[in-house]
DNA sequence: TTCCTTAGTGTGTGTTCGACACCAATATGG
DNA sequence: CCATATTGGTGTCGAACACACACTAAGGAA
């Protein structure tokens, strides 16, 4: 069913990079190509936006279609549109960033007969295309984001310690906080609840279990903060 | 010369809010649309994307085509997507926001036959498709990113007091700063010089004019800085 | 020369940032 | 059961910064 413009189009893809938070890492979502160009390499999962479906749709298809993950915290980051980006045609892409948990998501690693794979952020092989470029956007992004805007709560369990919150902020800063001034900082923010619960099953004192409190969350999250920890 | 695609593909184009400082104004460019659909209607500057151009030469290119305006800051928002936003066919545009000062620029308000002019922000017509929604991230964004980069200096032209750049940032962040506090922190942070010229033709005593150091600016540009005056 | 308008300047107070060290609780292993 | 290893949890002090605030200086206009 072919489909006529009287001027050439560029063709329009969405590509997704999924941020996952390890036990001291920040992870990378990858799939492995099956197709020509680049057969075999690593890429950002991604592909082509349905005429009848909006950006952030094709996001969220794609990332079911591609690893099982849904539901997920998503953001649009930047359009690529260089113009030897693809080597077949004109291909501009529609990046978007995502953060997911890994212990909360059930990550099929493996779906629509394509390998998929979590990376860390830290050592990651050659990438297809220019996903190194977006990959790196997206990093900084979070890394710029982080100090005004609460994000990277969707990177954590439901319950989680502030030992665990301080290290997502450390992975993503990539620098080692106080721990006295980080608790203050975020205490004082009133972003996080107490909760009766602790920790279990750990060989050593076991802390202290806390959640988001939504309402300050969503209320900082639009207008901003300044979190200069 | 007909162009054929196994899968429909949405048309791309860009759009660009173009902001300028006035005396006491922020205004921004529109152009009155010359053919349906919204004939009549004022809308933002833009067109299609070519498919050998980048997205950033496609919006120079239309500046240039639709206002005159060249060689200009210019950085890209957001994209929008939703499917019905052009009533024709599926649209998806690429935004973009450039900042110009009203006086260094010669602002040709018409060209290739269409009908351009400033309005100030808090002012506006009704505009075309999903321009209001653009124009409003547009402000959104320069508000929130005049806190923690030197943007907005593009607005004002070479040699400038910094009553104007104050006047600037209050029109931007739309509140009153307070005058000591305001150069004690411009002068702190080295990112504007005095020259030795004052102002000319003001009914009042002439204010020094200043330009900014080019070196501080980019390196603050780049690594950002806190502006929470 | 008087008046009007904007330019230009400094201090003091409260708040926040950032550096810094020790005891508490729990599991493990001898 | 005692020792040890590991992480949890807490407070103070000095420095830097943020913010509120009011008067004199300069120049043109009437």
């Amino acid at each position: 069913m072919p489909h006529t413009y009287q001027f050439a189009r560029p063709a329009l893809t969405v590509d997704i990079v999924v941020f996952g938070l390890d036990e001291d890492d920040l992870q990378v979502m990858l799939i492995q190509r099956d197709l020509p160009p680049f057969e075999g390499e690593w890429a950002l999962p991604g592909g082509f936006v349905h005429v009848e479906e909006t950006l952030e749709e094709a996001a969220r298809r794609e990332l079911v279609e591609e690893t099982g993950l849904k539901d997920i915290y998503l953001e649009q980051l930047y359009t690529f549109g260089a113009v030897e980006r693809d080597p077949r045609e004109r291909v501009v892409t529609v990046a978007y960033y995502a953060l997911v948990n890994l212990e909360g998501h059930d990550v099929q690693a493996s779906t629509d007969a394509r390998n998929a794979a979590w990376f860390p952020v830290s050592d990651l092989p050659k990438l297809a295309f220019d996903h190194q470029q977006i990959l790196d956007a997206a990093h900084a992004r979070l890394r710029g984001k982080v100090r005004y805007q609460p994000i990277g709560f969707e990177l954590l369990p439901d319950r989680f310690t502030l030992r665990q919150l301080q290290r997502l902020y450390e992975v993503i800063l990539d620098r080692e906080l106080d721990k006295r001034n980080f608790r203050k900082k975020v205490l004082a923010m009133e972003i996080v609840k107490e909760t009766n619960e602790i920790e279990k099953d750990v060989a050593h004192r076991a802390a202290k279990l806390y959640r988001f409190d939504k309402r300050t969350y969503d209320r900082l999250m639009k207008q901003g903060f300044n979190f200069e920890i």
